[in-house]
DNA sequence: CAAAATTATGGCAACGATACCAATTCGGGC
DNA sequence: GCCCGAATTGGTATCGTTGCCATAATTTTG
């Protein structure tokens, strides 16, 4: 019907006001909830506003408002799918809450600095941070007055950083705890980059329950970026040795197949000769060859844990800076399927010789 | 040093006019490349705006310029590795471009027209799609004049759309031609949904390379969306009758994974009794267990392609509305390796009695 | 060295919405 | 029927930038 007039031009919010008899004002309010408008007059501009394919400009809008509501998450591993499973839950929670997605791609070669500079013109509301933050962002955007929320990592070097997270030093301990239990005495930790706060915490409370048992040293390798790729390469190497551990605590679920692949090469058997554990619950660790024990992280709970900390900080009401821990769910599966009998035997020459508890290394 | 000046308020460029000595619009230009401003004036500016900690707002600059820098990118499969690498070379390429990525969740539950509502809202210059693009969609977009670009999908109901993707069908033909050649005569295919171009493209070429040997009928099986889980489970049903295929082409490698495991659980052996063959390289094909036969898609070059097509449209010279189609690779590993000679024999009561090549079914 | 061509700069308006205030309408109680 | 408070509505200024035009400064040229 009518011809080409709503191509030419796109409709804005004076148009709907002239087509619907009101103010632009009153266009305005009948898009924003809680205005002031009555009934009637809403319903006639919705309808003139449906007539002409009207939609509220949210540049301009933002302008005005200095609301952009948007956010920028910042990503560094796009090799493990956990943090495609991230991203679907936080943009999931974020358009619940009428915010929006800005990624920002922070690997290799990418200039951080400069990515974040852009999105910061952007006026985004806050930048979620799933890798380490780098401290001059994080000046940068405390100049911006953005916040800065780190979600499955924590940021040691911030003192009072805002993040959620897997509680690590729980996961930690309860990785030990469960490698004990199915009777492993010699377990070994593969961690990431050793500076960081995952590998950190994580392998903390792994030595403490280890210690809880006596077992005070357990040998450690760091693996780097937590790629399979270099994961494999760290676990080769790892494994090469002649003082093998029995069970291999790895710091991702990534890093956990690597540990297997690494120790079928070796002729060693999981979880016979060696047990593996991983964190995260990636899909890889449900597939029938590799069937990996792992930790989950809630990350339900933990994105409406982020939707709620935005909205926080959004409304004004800060609350105080701090990491929201959740606790993590162990999930055995074969690789670390032994019955805790056969093992007891399979000690071997451990030198875990002193079974007094104690707190710390 | 300049005390608590700086934390008030965000400086705009009045304020860096204001310190540097010029006007307004000698500020904006400073920070638009090719802008008539003398070297002079841009340096006394840029220091003036490093030292108030300026940066342009660019929801201020995109309604002036009806230019927002913003892109969507609507995703839907959030369990396949191969989306979290697209979407790592569609944002870094992206952002080399001086463009932003709003990645809109599209999974389940939610609403893609609501969501699409909501970034249309931000005026983004382009929406890339991962997944079918659903019909509303496409409308809402060209009634606001933003161009749909499909990414790694070809959209089969709308005529001209543009699109950047894998050959299809040249990757249907590949994976047959590999599986004759490593002397398999009964191979089936494993598609996703039946009327998604990925499995109906990539099932013809395979079907065309099968005819070319007389092979006139094969065993299908559509296993929905793609993901491990049903993918087992429809592999399963598949691999439970008595009229076994002796290879399987799976429409990608997560199904490719599955249908290993299903064979595996039947006890069958890989690639003795059933070679597998997928599709995207992810990483998991490079374990192991698994060493999956597939055909690698060339991301880089279809994201610069992409980057390509944006600036293209963004500057106005449109170019006729097609889909690029980018050759994939065939990386050959364990699971279709065996040598020819022994399969040969391994043929079984195959039904291919026809060796006459023929075009189409 | 003057005139013309070029380049830099400033001023003003506008992008499209909302905040704020003033004016109006609407109900209800007396 | 009149007055008061609450609910709606309209008008105007403004968010921070850039497009455009006019003017000033500079260089080129005859």
């Amino acid at each position: 019907m009518a011809g080409r007039r709503e191509r030419s031009r796109i409709p804005n919010a004076q148009d709907v006001a002239k087509l619907a008899g009101v103010s632009p004002s009153t266009v305005s309010r009948a898009f924003v909830d809680d205005a002031s408008i009555s009934a009637h007059k809403k319903a006639r501009v919705l309808e003139a506003a449906g007539k002409l394919g009207y939609r509220p400009n949210a540049m301009a809008r933002s302008l005005r408002t200095r609301k952009s509501r948007l956010v920028g998450i910042l990503l560094e591993e796009f090799t493990n799918p956990f943090f495609l499973r991230t991203l679907e839950l936080l943009t999931r929670e974020l358009q619940k809450a009428g915010l929006h997605a800005i990624v920002v791609n922070a690997s290799h070669d990418i200039s951080v600095a400069e990515a974040i500079d852009l999105i910061i013109q952007f006026r985004i509301n806050a930048l979620i941070v799933s890798s380490d933050i780098p401290l001059n962002v994080e000046f940068e955007c405390s100049k911006m007055d953005i916040p800065v929320v780190s979600f499955a990592r924590t940021e040691r070097r911030i003192p009072n950083s805002t993040g959620i997270c897997l509680d690590d030093y729980s996961a930690g301990y309860a990785a030990a705890r469960h490698l004990l239990e199915k009777g492993y005495r010699r377990p070994g930790f593969v961690g990431g980059f050793p500076d960081v706060s995952v590998t950190v915490d994580r392998c903390a409370g792994f030595r403490e329950r280890l210690a809880e048992s006596g077992i005070l040293q357990f040998a450690t390798t760091f693996v780097g970026d937590n790629t399979y790729d270099t994961g494999l390469a760290a676990c080769r190497e790892f494994l090469a040795g002649s003082d093998l551990p029995d069970s291999l605590f790895c710091v991702n679920d990534q890093v956990a197949v690597a540990a297997i692949d690494a120790s079928l090469e070796r002729g060693l058997s999981v979880p016979g000769d060696i047990g593996v554990i991983g964190v995260d619950d990636i899909w890889v660790t449900r597939t029938r060859s590799y069937s990996v024990t792992t930790i989950t992280q809630p990350l339900e709970a933990m994105s409406e844990a982020m939707a709620a900390v935005l909205a926080d900080h959004n409304s004004g009401s800060a609350r105080p800076r701090q990491t929201l821990r959740f606790e993590g769910r162990l999930v055995e599966r074969d690789s670390t399927r032994r019955d805790a009998a056969a093992s007891g035997a399979n000690t071997g020459p451990a030198d875990s010789a002193a079974p007094t508890p104690s707190p710390y290394q």
